[in-house]
DNA sequence: CGTCTTTGACCGGCGC
DNA sequence: GCGCCGGTCAAAGACG
């Protein structure tokens, strides 16, 4: 169980302390959102033609941690429901969809397994919990508020 | 009986 | 316009 995935609830200051809060043999978190712009925000939001209205603006800021471990669901406090799976070209292996189950919160986790590496796992969170884990026997006390917007 | 996993279908975007 | 690809939904089964 990884006591330490609360960096989630501060995005600001991700990719600081990262690799020295995760007690797992090696974790790299690529915040992709250094810049200004996400992924692939520029040329959407640029030309922006009305057709904002898909579903989601992505405008969650999303990080990517690549575990090296041999479980996908790495239980970081919080509960998590699959809600899809899919095989994508990039990697061999399927892609598991993962949403928080509180209702308040839409937090979507995504588990994919790296082809060259079946030990590593990229988990990509995306968005960011309003409530606080069920950590109910962790010792992550005092540190993991409520970063609650 | 309730919750969650599984898995196929469906939908929207984008490239050709 | 069609096909590919990625993401989500929903029904059904499994498990507690």
């Amino acid at each position: 169980h990884i006591d330490a995935f609360d960096l989630m609830s501060l995005p600001d200051q991700v990719g600081t302390s990262v690799t020295a809060r995760v007690g797992y043999e090696g974790v790299t978190a690529c915040n992709g959102y250094s810049s200004n712009t996400w992924w692939r925000g520029s040329t959407m939001l640029a030309g922006e033609k009305g057709k904002m209205k898909v579903r989601r603006k992505m405008r969650e800021p999303r990080f990517c941690f690549q575990t090296r471990s041999d479980v996908d669901v790495l239980d970081d406090g919080y509960k998590w429901r699959k809600y899809g799976q899919k095989v994508v070209k990039n990697s061999l292996h399927p892609r598991s969809y993962f949403r928080c189950t509180h209702s308040n919160c839409r937090v979507k986790k995504r588990v994919e397994r790296l082809s060259t590496d079946c030990r590593m796992v990229i988990t990509t969170y995306e968005g960011r919990h309003t409530h606080p884990p069920c950590d109910d026997n962790s010792s992550s006390s005092g540190d993991n508020t409520t970063t609650c917007f």
